[in-house]
DNA sequence: TAATTAAGTGTGTTTTTTACATTTCCAAAT
DNA sequence: ATTTGGAAATGTAAAAAACACACTTAATTA
């Protein structure tokens, strides 16, 4: 009954990254192919060990770092999965944790050193251990906290068009989404400033760019107003 | 780059259990008097260590067994505590679990051998280490969890009354609701059956008995169907 | 200057949510 | 037998939110 230290069993203990990325088209999460045994050769999510001196939020920044150089990513603890024999090599407990990142701010050198890869999550690839099922549940959490926060932007240039936005929405929500409603919504929730500039990339007439407004969203997050899309 | 997994730093690996209970007013959380160092006396969730031949699930099964009694609990992983120094005796990662037990259900005798208590949540005493902050996740994933899908039929006893389900539904929010709504509510997801027996403890009326209707909820479950309450 | 293409915009309808007050039933007291 | 007290039971109208839906505008290119 009482618990001594000593004896207990300790266990590796991994942090895997699911991390998210939006092309203008779809979702999609970057897999590396991994150069090392067991499973040499597979695509899996980018991992990593927890070190002593670190907290697995640490972790995660430090794995989420290695492979794509940025410092601030945004970044969730998702679940920790730890069936008995996950790992074929060791007894490893997985705490997975997920990302959204900008896919255009990452360092590519990067991603050809760990042979990485973004996949669309519609075409993902078979993954090493339970990895696929780590993104099955990161997705479902996506999908959740995205129709209660507006969260998402992370996953957008700094400077977006309303139609970027709802695409972002659409493919993680995995549904059409009508433009006016959608526009409508987004407007209420009034934390976008509308520049002056426009894209002309995507048309002749050209659509205008908007900024999300941290300083608007965090007063109304402090006032507890809450958010559904 | 490439892990060796000889060399890295293993840990010991904790599961701490949010064991809440309903008494008819109270949302109440079980809790432990610690007989062992370090902080011995003090109040505690009650926990143990995962063992080599377990899973997180299973690990935290047997420690709810071991405090109530009970086998079949429901129970899902909250969230991985990390903090390197949060137990100052050892590196510990604790993996935190909540459960709804009907608070009438569990075994008496566990609950004095292991100085346990329960509190409501509105009274809770200090406690070791970290388990403060996992009660407050706790509390707002019941929340959160709650006005989703209709949880909460774990705490009650197999027969109730309306009044009882809404006491539960308002201790857990921790708001009042209108008697009239929310029986509307209720009945709108028809997933009770209504009894023709009646609880003759509350007034001179007797208000009538429920239960939960397990195979209809299923059902609806896999009809796809969504639950807001 | 006509044709093309995506951007931008508003309203009526339906559904959901909320607010709210009176009557009914039974047991206990008289 | 009658009265009384106290919680249980019940429905509707108003407000708010969600949804469905189609035409006009702006700018470029042929």
């Amino acid at each position: 009954m009482v618990p001594n230290y000593q004896t207990e069993d300790k266990v590796l203990l991994a942090v895997d990254c699911i991390i998210f990325g939006f092309d203008e088209e779809d979702l999609k999460i970057l897999l590396i192919k991994r150069n090392f045994e067991p499973e040499k050769g597979k695509w899996s999510l980018m991992g990593g060990f927890l070190k002593r001196h670190e907290n697995l939020n640490m972790a995660a920044n430090r794995i989420l770092y290695q492979l794509t150089g940025i410092e601030q990513i945004y970044m969730e603890q998702l679940y920790a999965f730890s069936e008995v024999d996950r790992d074929p090599a060791e007894r490893t407990i997985s705490v997975a944790y997920f990302a959204l990142i900008n896919i255009k701010e990452h360092d590519k050198a990067l991603i050809d050193k760990h042979s990485a890869h973004w996949f669309s999550v519609t075409e993902l690839p078979d993954l090493i251990f339970d990895h696929s099922e780590m993104i099955i549940k990161a997705i479902r959490r996506l999908r959740y906290k995205t129709s209660k926060k507006p969260i998402g932007f992370e996953l957008l240039p700094e400077k977006f068009t309303m139609r970027q936005l709802q695409k972002l929405y659409e493919s993680i929500l995995g549904e059409k989404l009508d433009k006016r409603n959608f526009i409508n919504k987004i407007n209420a929730l009034d934390i976008l400033i509308k520049l002056e500039e426009k894209d002309m990339n995507s048309s002749r007439k050209g659509s205008f760019l908007y900024q999300f407004d941290a300083e608007k969203y965090q007063q109304k997050v402090e006032e507890g107003f809450s958010f559904k899309l």
